[in-house]
DNA sequence: TTGATAGGCAAGTGATTTCTTGCCTATCCT
DNA sequence: AGGATAGGCAAGAAATCACTTGCCTATCAA
């Protein structure tokens, strides 16, 4: 229960579904490139800081998993937690009848 | 992007999950009927404006549906939003190799 | 019509969250 | 060694959020 927390509240911040977006795009970026990312790509005026706390929810909630190499910590994107999400009230209904499109 | 914001911001709190749990297991439940459920099945001590707030932040994010009886109110899960989540990240790695069980 | 039931609105409070600022450590390059 | 680069920690300000209290409206049953 306690993983589904921390889950759906790193989930819940515009600014970090925005970081996924951008591992998604690009895997093992540093925290600097990711911030340069927000800043230049979508006008995000936030620290470096700012930033690295969002990347330490998401790696709490087991979205992005990081290696050091030296100095340089990489991102990546973890998604298998997204999967357990919609499992939880998806699967019930499970036939999942298709939109109708008459 | 506002419709994700809501969606998020939805899921984002246990209650409301919880919520979400009881009106997939019945659905069409009213107001009084969900907040007994809470407190009952739940030992949720929360007042009934509370979770009336909740189901406003549930509908806002279209996952919960109401219908208006006289002067009941039902409310039915619409797992439907729920759908575009995965899809956002899990798309683009397509494949999603089946878990390895040896 | 009166009382009871189902629900709604709005202001205020307390708790979380987000974000910044300031300083610190570790690694690399010259 | 010394400077530059990558990142970390922690305290505090500001914004959000969850929740309550108090009062109000609408529907139904007697």
């Amino acid at each position: 229960m306690a993983v589904a927390d921390d889950l759906f509240r790193a989930l819940a911040d515009r600014t970090r579904r925005t970081i996924l977006d951008e591992l998604a795009e690009k895997s093992g970026q540093t925290l600097f490139e990711i911030c340069s990312r927000l800043s230049v790509k979508h006008q995000l005026g936030i620290s470096r800081q700012g930033v690295s706390q969002h990347l330490a929810v998401l790696e709490a909630a087991g979205l992005v998993e990081t290696r050091r190499e030296g100095r340089y910590k990489f991102h990546d994107l973890n998604t298998a937690p997204l999967r357990r999400i919609t499992e939880r009230w998806l699967v019930p209904d499970a036939p999942q009848p298709e939109e109708s499109t008459p």
